[in-house]
DNA sequence: AAGTGGAGTTTTGTATACGAAAACCACTCT
DNA sequence: AGAGTGGTTTTCGTATACAAAACTCCACTT
């Protein structure tokens, strides 16, 4: 009666159809062309990707669940706002899963995995020469999830997804400008590491590589929220 | 025109209203009631809790988030049954983190905290003494969880809660039942690590405790997974 | 002038309706 | 008997309808 089969192979012929909305505002916020904050209206989002809001709904739940969008009963969807505290820990636990998934993907990275890496850098140095910031950033959030990707474990992949989407908006936020420079070489040292198959030295260096973008951000020194008399009275 | 706060105090006030399936559903799957593999119809779903479809939908694709659920497009859901690769990566992930949460959760510990766990850790004591099975194993992940709230990330928690409820599908489908009394001792032991305020000792007691569940599954030698016919052709 | 109240509008939450895909089942034919 | 086949039934996917909540804006009061 009940089958018990544990489906992984028809999985490739019926390619899970993909929720537009999802994959749009995900997108949008990985290129920085949704600033946090940004009131995310059901029946507009519905026209612009010309489905119902049954899919509008599904899509933005979806990110809510990836703390990409925050949801409020009655009051409809805006682009998340990650706390000050709430950045801290993303790259705290980015600290911490990362340079695991940088040792593994040292250890089983084949010639196939670098070449495939070391274009994905040269496209990210293009972006970066051509100004495209948005497409910049993306890219290197990607080269983070290719890493873990290759690491092969695939449980792990999906929480440095979902830190690495976020970390798009603690940017977009919290970043102070100085240098842009480091990231595309950071990249490229860590992946020479890897390359190499020294999970010691691709462990380290990502693990600084983290801490140094992290040591980057600058939180603005009273929390952009504004006083709220309901707390203070009670 | 943009209201840019980022509620955090009206938050308590106005409880997201939790979906009566999810919320059903999960503590079912806790508390293994629901075997791996079963059939989920939605329309049978929305009897029970009393709602329409609508609900019943959200709440099983929050569950296939989670990986609990497994939904397959025009074949609805059943329970999960993680693969042995799987139930490998999630025990591998805990043994990331969870030794990072106890560390965290020594150092901050408060007198009051020690208090409640160690009540938790009396009631698992009893529901094992009363071979309630379910709760047990319940209250055991829920005192994971609570480590991984003491150290106070979120973020960090989130994923121990998840793994923990993947865990109990895990543990449903390849646990070999020789010992199961380790748990309650290992529990009172990273406690009263964690109450000493040792950090060290803690991190070290809650990486052998994950690596004993871990060495103590068995994974059949083949997958339970029927041949697939149109897989072995292809 | 600032604050209050309330009608009208917009937007959300949930149920329901309906077409389409899959599962089921009885039946035939080899 | 067992595999194939056609029609029936169930179940899923999406759009839509409707009620309730929130928001807007303007007239009104103090």
């Amino acid at each position: 009666m009940d089958d018990y089969r544990q489906h992984t192979a028809e999985e490739t012929a019926h390619p899970e159809p993909r929720n537009p909305v999802f994959e749009g505002i995900e997108r949008a916020i990985h290129e920085q062309r949704l600033p946090p904050g940004t009131r995310l209206a059901e029946g507009e989002l519905g026209e612009i990707y010309g489905v119902s809001r049954t899919i509008v709904r599904a899509g933005l739940q979806e990110l809510s669940h990836a703390h990409l969008v925050s949801l409020r009963h009655n009051r409809g969807a805006r682009v998340a706002q990650p706390s000050p505290q709430e950045a801290r820990e993303v790259f705290e636990a980015r600290e911490l899963i990362e340079p695991r998934t940088a040792r593994e993907a040292a250890r089983r990275m084949t010639a196939a995995d670098a070449k495939r890496l070391r274009a994905h850098c040269e496209e990210e140095k293009r972006a970066l020469e051509a100004s495209d910031h948005g497409r910049a950033l993306r890219l290197s959030g990607r080269f983070h999830i290719e890493i873990a990707t290759v690491a092969g474990q695939q449980t792990l992949c999906e929480f440095v997804e979902q830190l690495v989407a976020r970390s798009a908006l603690i940017i977009a936020l919290y970043w102070s400008r100085e240098r842009v420079r480091c990231d595309s070489n950071c990249h490229q040292n860590i992946l020479k590491a890897m390359a190499n198959n020294d999970p010691d030295e691709a462990e380290s260096l990502m693990r600084s590589h983290l801490v140094d973008i992290h040591s980057t951000l600058r939180f603005a020194d009273e929390p952009a929220t504004k006083p709220d008399l309901r707390s203070m009275l009670t």
